[in-house]
DNA sequence: ACAGGCGTTGTTATCGATAACATAAACACA
DNA sequence: TGTGTTTATGTTATCGATAACAACGCCTGT
């Protein structure tokens, strides 16, 4: 920078304000320093600004898997609203693994992002108290939290469950099962499992066909041996929710391998929306939590934030739409 | 760091050691340290270190779309393989164009990363000077560049599609389509085209059979649409080359959906070997690229170019492979 | 007993931009 | 004409870590 100024004839301020849009530098003068500066290859340096200035400009983002599309639509969202405001994307995944996260999210700190957004709402201890005392908003997405850390962009995953279970049964299926959502560590996929049962219970229904899937992330192809498994111990069942679109359709493909007809036999809805439930045949039915929403919710939450005109935590509410298609009665 | 070196009763410099772990400090000390900063609440300031280092332990990657399996899995084997050196992604995506694309690598470069990824060798002038003058390590992947910038991590996608088509044609098949790679901005679509055109006229066949799918990324709808067209205006089409798996699986619907038999009428392959592909029924022939791989001998690469082992440009040939399952003669 | 080496710690200057303040010139308005 | 205000620029000190160098104590071997 010092280098432009000398050519260009001004001072390492000047220039400094040349490369600020806003900063008030005459039209000629600012032209002319930008040139001098492209002449000779000068790359304005973000870190020494950063560090004097106190501002990263880096939003960063935790998700369970960056090979996912609905947490790929989240960041989308995220990107394409904070795009605007030059705020970059620091993104991560934790595998669905919370020491992970909670590594990830110490090194980000480091980093001092404005902002930083968190999926799911549940923590490692030292995770949380890292994020309560790092002075920055903290969004948790894609969950309701009990006790959120900051403000929240979210959905209950289990009252989206328990919509199509309900759904489910008015349609006079009694004999449902569920697909995943077994290990721990996907606390998404848990709260849908727990909505599946709460759901059923409810209705005054045993809710005992629970169908492990493995640890997350559950691909395609664990829907299909899950639904295997169900089809064999299980042939009288009548309907199957399943974690997830992508599990849903491998079940789907196991269906079709084995002759069962779909919905006739066995009706299947999935979780998320994918492309590929609206795309299969017979189509899948599902949930839509709208990913990109809270993605582009969650930006504007951010910059109202960092706008300090919302300081208080506040709690984002999505509601997921119940999408029934082919693939259910 | 000023108030963690008084309490702990050191200078600032022992407690930057003690945040080193390979710098020399008693051990007893280094416990002692990381003790009252934890108990402080001290995080380590990566921006400060950065500017003073001159190194900001980030490796920046572009890619078109984060919505994309293939890319997603490049992005985890270099995640994967950067992360034992402590380095970190950053992340952006072009959207399929070279502006954005610019733009993207500016902003990224400004951060000082210590290489960049890229994927495609199609870049804007200005794009291709910047990386050329900003001394660092850059690796252009998911393509042979005629002209690359630096390193290459990739593989000739229309080598890769003329083996498809050769496949075919041994199978005695002469009337074949291919869907997609019309639009000039994804060039790796249009190189996989372009090895088809170039098959077929080897074969002496015409290479006419060409139908648009519109701007990438091809989604399975559009993949369903262009089936749609191709059936109803060249029925007599024998078998049909999609741009990637997404499309072929949209096209195999489609042909689900008119009744149209897979592969006894015509037969389907796709690009990527998505899970998708062999999940489906009939499951997909496709060529595997391996997306994984390319992250991880790109990370491999890296490590080796800043360690020094490794100044001259090279280029890393990845080969594709041909899956020929049930969808296909 | 002493030179040389190693492991550990401290001191000083610095990375490259910019916040905060100061100032000069241009302009407005009574 | 004089004072207040705005616009454009420069000066100085600083953000928070660490490279480079210096120094001290301790051990080793002769």
């Amino acid at each position: 920078m010092a280098d432009v100024a000398r050519i260009a004839g001004v001072s390492p301020m000047t220039v400094s304000r040349a490369f600020k849009l806003d900063a008030s530098v005459s039209t000629a003068r600012r032209e002319a320093i930008l040139r001098v500066a492209e002449d000779l290859g000068y790359l304005f340096d973000s870190t020494a600004s950063n560090l004097r200035s106190q501002k990263s400009d880096f939003v960063a983002v935790t998700v369970p898997s960056i090979n996912n599309a609905n947490f790929a639509d989240t960041v989308r969202g995220l990107t394409e609203g904070l795009k605007a405001r030059g705020l970059q994307i620091l993104l991560g995944s934790t595998d669905y693994n919370t020491a992970e996260e909670e590594r990830l999210i110490e090194q980000f700190l480091r980093r001092r992002p404005e902002a930083i957004v968190i999926t799911g709402g549940s923590h490692s201890d030292r995770a949380r108290r890292l994020l309560a005392n790092a002075g920055l908003p903290v969004i948790e997405t894609w969950d309701l939290p009990a006790v959120p850390i900051g403000h929240v962009v979210g959905f209950s995953n289990a009252a989206a469950v328990r919509g199509m279970v309900d759904h489910f049964i008015a349609k006079g299926l009694t004999r449902i099962a569920f697909i995943g959502g077994d290990v721990g560590q996907d606390t998404r996929g848990a709260d849908r499992r727990l909505g599946f049962v709460t759901a059923m219970l409810a209705h005054g229904l045993p809710a005992d066909r629970l169908v492990a899937a493995g640890p997350p992330p559950i691909s395609m192809r664990e829907g299909a041996q899950a639904m295997a498994r169900l089809l064999s111990e299980m042939p009288d069942t009548q309907a199957v929710i399943c974690v997830s679109d992508l599990s849903a359709f491998g079940a789907l493909t196991e269906c079709q391998r084995r002759g069962v007809a779909v919905p006739q036999v066995i009706s299947i809805a999935g979780f998320g929306d994918y492309e590929i439930g609206s795309v299969s045949v017979p189509a899948l039915s599902t949930i839509n939590p709208f990913p990109r929403l809270i993605g582009l919710r969650t930006a504007d939450l951010i910059l109202q934030v960092l706008d300090g005109h919302q300081t208080m935590p506040v709690v984002i509410r999505i509601e997921p739409e119940l999408l029934i298609r082919e693939s259910s009665v």
